[in-house]
DNA sequence: AAAGAACAATTGTAAGACAAATGAAAAAAA
DNA sequence: TTTTTTTCATTTGTCTTACAATTGTTCTTT
C-alpha cells in the first residue's frame, strides 16, 4: 500500500459531502449563494467539472438550485414538503420492488400508518377534504371506471384522509407509503364485485370522519385492511393454480 | 418565442431522468451494466462531462453504483433499506428545519407514527429487541450520562421498539421521523428529574411488549408524548420569560 | 431622461488529454 | 502442464481549455 488513501478517491462526492454537511448543520442558510464554480475550484482545488459533478450530485437531492447570468450561480433550496414528495415516492417504489417485500408487509404498513392518522383526521378533517373523498367516492362508482382512473382516484380518496390530520409530517411519511404501495395495489382491484366492497368501506369512512367518529373510521380501515389482504390473498393462489394448470 | 423549448437548457437532468425512468419502470434491472460513459455520450449526443454530471445526479440517490477498470462502469444499483436511511434523515431533518414546522406538529407525529408500530412490536418483538431496550434503559439511569449520549440511547431505545415490529417499510418511514426530530428532543430533556420521569415511561413500555399487553404500551407512549410537550412548552415559556426580563 | 448597446460575470456544454484502476490475455517461468 | 508475471485494453476519474447562452449592469446615444 502507497498512502494512507483517506480520500475515497471520488473527489466529487467529497466536496459534495463537505457542502451538504454545511447546508444541514446551518452554516450555509436558505437562499444563500455559493460561491461561483470558478471560486469552488480553487477553494477545493479540483478542477471545474469536478465542482460541477459535485453541485450536480446536490441538485439531485433538492438541496440547491443553480440559475445562469450574471447574478446567477448556486444557491441553497428551500425545500418545501411538495418537492420531497416525488424523491420520497421514487425512493419508496424501489425500496419495495427491489428488497422482496411481500404484499402483506407493505399492506400492513400503509395501514398501520394510515389508522396512525386517522383519529385526528376525525378531529381536524376540512368541509374541504370530506367533499374530496365524497368525490372520489362518486366516481369510484362510476361504472365504466378504468383500473387506471380507479386507482388513482383511491389514492386521491386516501390522501384526502390522510391531510385531513393537518399535519404536513404525517402527509409526507404517508406519501412514500401510499402511493408506492399502489402499482401492488393495482393487480388486486379489478373486479366490479371488489369495487362495491370497497366503495361501502371507502363511505364507512368518510362518515366517520364527518360524525368525527374515530372508532368508526379505525374500524372501517380495519376491515379494508382485512378484504385487500383476502382479496390478495386470493389473486395470488388464483396465480399460482392458473401456473400449475399449465 | 423561438422554440417550443421542451427541453429546460439542462441536458444533464433530461439524461438522468432518461436513465432513473429506466431504473424504476425495471427497463434496468438490478446490477445490469450501464453503457460506457463514451457509449452515452454517442447515444445522446453530448459530450462526456455532461453524461458523467447525470450520472453523478444518479449516484447521489443511489440509484447506480460505478467501479473502475476494464470490466468497470455504471450499474444499476440495489437499495436497501439500510442504504436508504441516511437519505431519509437527511431529507426529514431539512424539510422540518427550513418549514418551520413547530415542536407540537413534529411530536405528534412521531408519537402516532410510533403508536402505529406499537401492537405490531408487542406481537412480534424478539428477545434481542427486549434486551436491546432494558440496556438502553440502564445506559439511561446512569447519572454522569451526557446529553448526546442520552439523545442517541433514546434513539436506540425508540428503534429497537419500531424494529420489533418486524416490518421493514415501517423501520424505513419512522427512521426519518425518530432521528430528524431528535435534534429538536435535545433542547428538552436535560434535567435529571425529566429524565428520570422519562426512564420510567421508557420502563413501562418495556415491560408492556414484553407482557404482549399493546395497551399498557400505548398508555405509555401517550403519557410520554403528554409529558414531553408538556416539558416543550415549558422550556418555550421559560425561554420566553427570560428574553423579556433581559 | 429614456432607450438601446456593449460589457462582465456566471453557468452550460464540448473536446481532448492523461492518470488510475482493473480484469483479461499473453508471455515467461517452474 | 501449471503457475506466476507482464503486458495490454477498457473504463472511470480528473484536468485544461475553449466557447455558447443567459442575465444583470454600465455606458452610450438619442
Amino acid at each position: 500500500m502507497k498512502k494512507t488513501r483517506t480520500t475515497p478517491s471520488d473527489l466529487s462526492a467529497t466536496i459534495a459531502k463537505n457542502i451538504r454537511d454545511a447546508i444541514v448543520s446551518g452554516a450555509l442558510i436558505v437562499d444563500e449563494r455559493l460561491p461561483s464554480e470558478a471560486d469552488l475550484s480553487e477553494q477545493f482545488n479540483v478542477s471545474r467539472p469536478t465542482v460541477r459533478e459535485a453541485l450536480k450530485r446536490l441538485a439531485a437531492q433538492s438541496l440547491i438550485r443553480t440559475q445562469r447570468g450574471a447574478t446567477g450561480g448556486a444557491f441553497v433550496n428551500h425545500i418545501s414538503f411538495q418537492d420531497a414528495y416525488p424523491q420520497q415516492i421514487t425512493t419508496s417504489t424501489l425500496l419495495l420492488s427491489m428488497n422482496d417485500v411481500s404484499f402483506e408487509t407493505a399492506c400492513e404498513a400503509r395501514f398501520a400508518l394510515e389508522r396512525a392518522c386517522a383519529p385526528l383526521s376525525a378531529q381536524r378533517r376540512s368541509a374541504d377534504h370530506l367533499a374530496t373523498m365524497r368525490t372520489e367516492i362518486f366516481r369510484q362508482s362510476q361504472p365504466g371506471l378504468s383500473d387506471e382512473a380507479w386507482c388513482a382516484s383511491d389514492v386521491s380518496f386516501h390522501r384526502a384522509l390522510v391531510d385531513g390530520a393537518a399535519n404536513p409530517v404525517l402527509s409526507y411519511q404517508l406519501a412514500g407509503a401510499i402511493e408506492a404501495i399502489e402499482p401492488l395495489m393495482n393487480m388486486i382491484t379489478f373486479t366490479a364485485r371488489s369495487r362495491a366492497e370497497i366503495i361501502a368501506l371507502h363511505t364507512e369512512i368518510a362518515d366517520g370522519l364527518e360524525d368525527q367518529a374515530p372508532d368508526k373510521v379505525d374500524g372501517a380501515l380495519i376491515a379494508l385492511e382485512t378484504y385487500t389482504r383476502q382479496l390478495a390473498k386470493d389473486v395470488f393462489s388464483r396465480q399460482k393454480s392458473a401456473k400449475t394448470t399449465t
